[in-house]
DNA sequence: ATGAAAGCGCTAACAT
DNA sequence: ATGTTAGCGCTTTCAT
């Protein structure tokens, strides 16, 4: 190994000048494709890499992407996260991008990890996880006209975001029926932003990739119903939380849909199995003024809050005095290994589609759209994904034992 | 912003000439203290950053540390590596690196993004999890001369490394009672290996971190015994497996050293929920010639088929003649989030700790041995950690429900 | 202890 | 379509 092959080797070994081996790399086009071949085959031969250091110090652009790990048990984690990064990963290296890991607890904390790394490694733009409204790290990046894309759709500048919720109903889905891959972005005329101008609301007109949990829930609630069910309950976060409460108005939409009355079928509870278990047992043992018995079936907004409805539906099948009830039904939502083991239906994200999908934005973002091709990776003849900025996607129910 | 603040910038700030500033920065005990401090208030005044591109270029190394993060369900993976790739993030960050992602599917496609990584970014080393008998990547590695870690330890070249689950007998360890940080490294003579030549055995004497796999099972087997049980029943995984030898191997160990007898008391199947449950059913029905009963507690090699024991467990309390037997103990391993949403007692691996211990040792080799200090971080009073390549940490053993 | 000079490998701008 | 020039920001000699 007699140092390092760099540019000039090649362009030696191929008889034409440094910058003609530049130009085959970074523009093709511009040259001749005789030349260009016996550049490539110089390239080959001598095994040849451009220096990423060295290209980034001209051009200010490193080609990494950050994204935040944070401790487990915080926000979105877990086998979720995993697979999201792994999502990310596979997306972005085709593109010639590199994932780097950063932690941070805390907005503040995050803001200080951007300066770090946008000062010291130029990094390139970003995927933020977990946003909330009153995110302050968005508008930091937006104000510095940094490069990002959040998992999680801008709660904020939309008011009103149940596009997927809203008019036409999920159908039924199970394990067995694929779903279109890109397909999820929902063809509301909300979604075509394109024409706007780039800075609305402060900064907070950001690319964004969601998963539409009200669709979620609500194909949950409805398999219930078609299953018979009338009285579906949901136990779901305490108010606060968008993603709570979009998850919750899918199923609440189910219900007024089928014309069921909400009221007494729902419980609020932290993200807990204990909590889901009491909410459970809460829920199943009430009896109104009417005498309408508990709901006979639950959806949950996690598999956390459905585990522990299942350990109480179990309990209630089982009651005292030996009757055996029809058994409770139990939805969950994340896919969570957890789900998988103790045979929980549960509504899945498409993980694997969301990280493409912020990658791709992202992109688009960082080489100024040329890149649109990346869009149609999953080829589901998807041909006009030129310049959407948003992605909604829908989740799947996996069909299991539970319901 | 005008422009990008560079050495110079603060050199001129400092009144001092470009160099002296880099010395401040990268060997500080050349510059006289006046000097010093002046230097660091303009680079802090000024936000100054070093340019990681630039130092690249000219030294070669990019403060780049490499991890694969496969595809769910492959290896090591779920909220397991999701935790480990935090702790190597956290870790990293201190001493200056950060963890950069990749993905391939097999060992070959894995040495491809080697030469990829190298050749193009720089890479300074890799965390190799996943690592097996006869594997690919650590020979590639180590011919080469890149630095790297494993996490798991090297079988090939420790045919005997029972260091763990040899001599002393682990202690019962509940939740509530802390584990030394770093102490899990057994201060067993095999370990002492500074002093031997680098390469021996074709290379395979790398530096590694793992988790002493015997230790636990052989903790959560003497649980079982200390609460009256004499018959625990052990279901692994097909032989074959390093990991799953060394688990099963703890199980052994301390039968033989309660004087049980091993036979008919344990099962080898696929690592999944089914195939624990099958084994569990099929292990606790058992009654030999002599009329010995089936197992009164078991040990798992996984929480997947623990989880299935479990669910035999629960089925054989209540069997058919309503005779309560008296409840069946199970102990899984990983303490998955599966574990401890169903109450499940299992062995937890430190994996914080693990990830520590592997950037500490990669970084000892990326640095030259000069960051000794790093290996003190949980400050664990364990002054003479230098030279140590190997580092096997003890798990514990998390106690809920079922055992 | 501090300063000056050189050059890492690349690409953008400007020739040809 | 191809070649020439310059310089990104840093650190490593070497000199003072």
């Amino acid at each position: 190994m007699a140092g390092r092959v760099t540019i000039a080797t090649v362009a030696h070994h191929a008889r034409v000048s440094r910058q003609t081996v530049s130009n085959v790399i970074n523009a093709p086009q511009l040259v001749r494709p005789e030349t260009r071949e016996r550049v490539r085959a110089a390239i080959e031969v001598l095994g040849y890499r451009v220096s990423q250091a060295a290209r980034q110090m001209r051009t200010g652009r490193s080609r990494l992407i950050a994204v935040r790990i944070g401790p487990a048990g915080d926000g979105i984690n877990g086998s979720v996260l995993d697979r999201f990064l792994h999502g990310l990963t596979e997306a972005a290296a085709p593109a010639g991008y590199r994932v780097v890991l950063y932690t941070a607890t805390g907005d503040d904390a995050e803001i200080a990890a951007y300066e770090e790394l946008l000062g010291a490694h130029d990094l390139d733009g970003f995927v933020l996880t977990g946003t909330h409204p009153g995110d302050a790290r968005t508008d930091w990046l937006a104000r510095r006209g940094v490069p990002f894309v959040t998992f999680g759709r801008n709660w904020e500048a939309q008011p009103e975001p149940v596009f997927g919720g809203g008019e036409h109903s999920p159908t039924q889905h199970s394990k067995a029926q694929p779903e279109p891959a890109f397909g999820g972005g929902e063809h509301s005329p909300t979604l075509n932003r394109e024409a706007q101008p780039e800075a609305v609301l402060g900064g907070g007109e950001h690319p964004w990739v969601d998963v539409d949990g009200a669709w979620g829930t609500r194909a949950a609630t409805e398999r219930l119903l078609a299953a018979g069910h009338r009285r579906v309950g949901f136990i779901g976060w305490p108010p606060g939380s968008a993603v709570g409460e979009d998850r919750r108005e899918g199923w609440a939409a189910a219900l007024r849909a089928a014309g069921v009355d909400l009221s007494g079928l729902e419980r609020r509870v932290d993200d807990r199995v204990a909590e889901g278990e009491r909410a459970a047992v809460d829920l199943l043992g009430t009896v109104d003024l009417l005498g309408t018995a508990g709901p006979s079936a639950l959806v949950c907004a996690s598999d956390s809050l459905a585990l522990g409805a299942l350990r109480a539906a179990t309990a209630h099948g089982t009651a005292p005095g030996g009757i055996a009830s029809p058994r409770i039904a139990v939805i969950g939502f994340d896919d969570t290994p957890v789900a998988q083991a103790v045979g929980l239906t549960s509504v899945s994200q498409p993980l694997t589609e969301a990280a493409a999908g912020c990658v791709a934005l992202l992109i688009r973002l960082l080489d100024g759209g040329d890149h649109d091709g990346d869009l149609d990776r999953e080829g589901e003849g998807e041909g006009d994904s030129g310049g959407r900025r948003h992605l909604l996607l829908r989740p799947r129910l996996v069909v299991r034992d539970s319901g």
